[in-house]
DNA sequence: ATGAAAGCGCTAACAT
DNA sequence: ATGTTAGCGCTTTCAT
């Protein structure tokens, strides 16, 4: 492996002119900049990220934590991040505490905080007292994505706001009989995402003049089978059956949807279906739904995170992310 | 931050056996290990991987080269990778590609080969020549999942009788106006998948004696969205359709199912679909497939790499991983 | 079983 | 504009 004093040698300069020149820091002659450059890429250099994080105490890679990889709106936020890392020149380092708990506090000791890492995003989970106490501790900068957490700073869309537009769309379309599809605890998603959503939906009933009938508050568990099968369950009385479904994700949306075209129930005379993400299939499955951009909460997290490492102080706090109501063929006029 | 040295002089012993009894090294007093071992916890003591990497020229972390995060088969992939590595004591380097070919570059050169990484896991992608090259002259463990790369090792189903399987699936119900939704080249992901699945399909139709309508052979690029248009115009006629559909990969079944469901097409009474895959979405929507692990391929994948970061010798070249028909709902006899 | 000391390959003062 | 020289915090011989 070419080091950095090699291709010092082979010019007859010093390691840290070379050093200077192709980290493009002034005080270095054009010309020589423009030699060492055509020598590394001769000599095939490629510098230790180790030595020189090492040395300069920064390892130019972020870190992210995730409860689970294969959601959508986990990989999506994922994507976000990794684009303005890329452009900023971060590596990305993923952690995920994967469904079973096996080895998280190793995750959380050994990994997170091995200073492998500059700074650390969070992504909605259900931390332990002990994990979370490690996060507010950090000496890095970090930050958590989706649902809050008590003590770290927060970038989000309004939960309560975006499930109370939903539900109000429907009111608005003369909806009185509302179910609720809510999401759940597995994955060890944060809980405080679903339970706000939840909150929002009866505080909107409330507050004009609805009941919640609780046999109408099924759970989804954030995932398509799981609310298909209580959807199945909740309509499948034709005489006692709710016009409408307001689900906490679009995935609940989609299992609602399915189990409707199962029971012969037809979208949106008999029934109308609101979500909220506005997941990749809402648009070709007609799925009215609140849309979030997941991928664009990841981008400006990871900015926030990047300006504080270039300026090497704190941001503000973030405010909330939009979200906006995305109205199409699952939800129509109340059955009179 | 308290370092090795804070350790080693709190106990009064020098750095060197602080390192040997963390590192569960012999040649240590159990009292001994017994001790520093609690003084490091005392301390808070968290080793610095840029130092210890320096040092040891092993930097405990695979990288993992994706085209785009947010798909199903890539993040189950990752999610399996993930598990190993995991309990194995590595951490994951994310690479991705994503979408635009910005930065393609400086991903490859600055991050991949920064010696940042042990090993280089690449996922089914299109590579240019020069990027294939790379690959192949990495000096760390490497390995490709998904699509081959020519001259590369490769974890994966064997693509061609998953097809077949699919297809004659199909023809042993009595079809023979097989219809068949490709995969495509979006995403930088590679070619040699949706190749092998088509050149597949039309093998299967010619062994049986079956004609290929071209006008059957539809355009999915992977995705709901593309597949569902496709497959709107390619059934639109009730006079002149296909019986059934084979697609190369659920996501593109969904399709098919949405638009038959839109054009009031019964399946699987007057169209059978099946797919390759086994989304998560596939058992709740009653959808035959040819069910493949990747979750399990990406395990594999880890698994071989991180036995050879092991015993320093190369693996011997995969088998490849299995896959296997599930017959649901929508695939029945042929109409007569 | 333990210690001393020489690096690993960089960066960052401080000189010149 | 360039060079010199300490480290950065570990691992790893080689001694003892």
């Amino acid at each position: 492996m070419t080091s950095i004093d090699d291709v010092a040698a082979s010019l007859g300069v010093s390691t840290a002119t070379v050093s200077r020149a192709l980290r493009g820091l002034p005080g270095v002659a054009e010309e020589t900049r423009a030699r060492v450059n055509s020598t590394a890429k001769e000599l095939g250099y490629v510098p230790s990220s180790s030595a020189s994080g090492l040395a300069s105490g920064r390892t130019m890679a972020m870190g992210v934590l995730v409860p689970v990889i294969d959601r959508w709106f986990f990989s999506a936020v994922l994507e976000g991040i990794d684009r303005r890392l890329r452009a900023a020149g971060y590596d990305l380092v993923l952690f995920s505490l994967g469904g079973d708990g096996v080895n998280r506090d190793r995750v959380f000791h050994r990994s997170i905080l091995r200073r492998r890492i500059d700074a650390l995003l969070v992504m909605s989970m259900h931390l332990t007292p002990e994990e979370r106490k490690a996060v507010q501790q950090l000496e890095y900068p970090n930050l958590v994505i989706g649902g809050a957490v008590e003590g770290v700073r927060h970038v989000g869309i309004d939960d309560a706001q975006a499930a109370r537009d939903a539900v109000e769309h429907l009111i608005g379309l003369g909806h009185t009989r509302i179910a609720h599809m809510r999401g759940g605890g597995s994955f060890d998603i944060d809980f405080e995402v679903p339970r706000l959503r939840e909150q929002a939906f009866r505080d909107a009933m409330t507050d004009h003049g609805l009941t919640v009938r609780e046999d109408w508050t099924a759970f989804g568990d954030f995932r398509f089978v799981t609310s298909r099968a209580s959807a199945l369950a909740m309509l499948a009385d034709p005489r006692d059956r709710p016009t409408a479904v307001f689900c906490s994700s679009d995935e609940m949306a989609f299992g609602v949807l399915t189990a409707a075209a199962e029971l012969g129930i037809d979208v949106p005379r008999d029934l109308s279906v609101i979500g909220i993400d506005d997941h990749e299939f809402a648009e070709p499955m007609g799925l009215t739904t609140i849309r979030q951009d997941p991928a664009g909460q990841g981008a400006y997290a990871a900015d926030l995170l990047l300006g504080e490492l270039m300026r090497n102080e704190p941001a503000d706090d973030p405010p909330s992310r939009p979200h906006a109501l995305v109205v199409r063929k699952s939800t129509g006029p109340a059955p009179s």
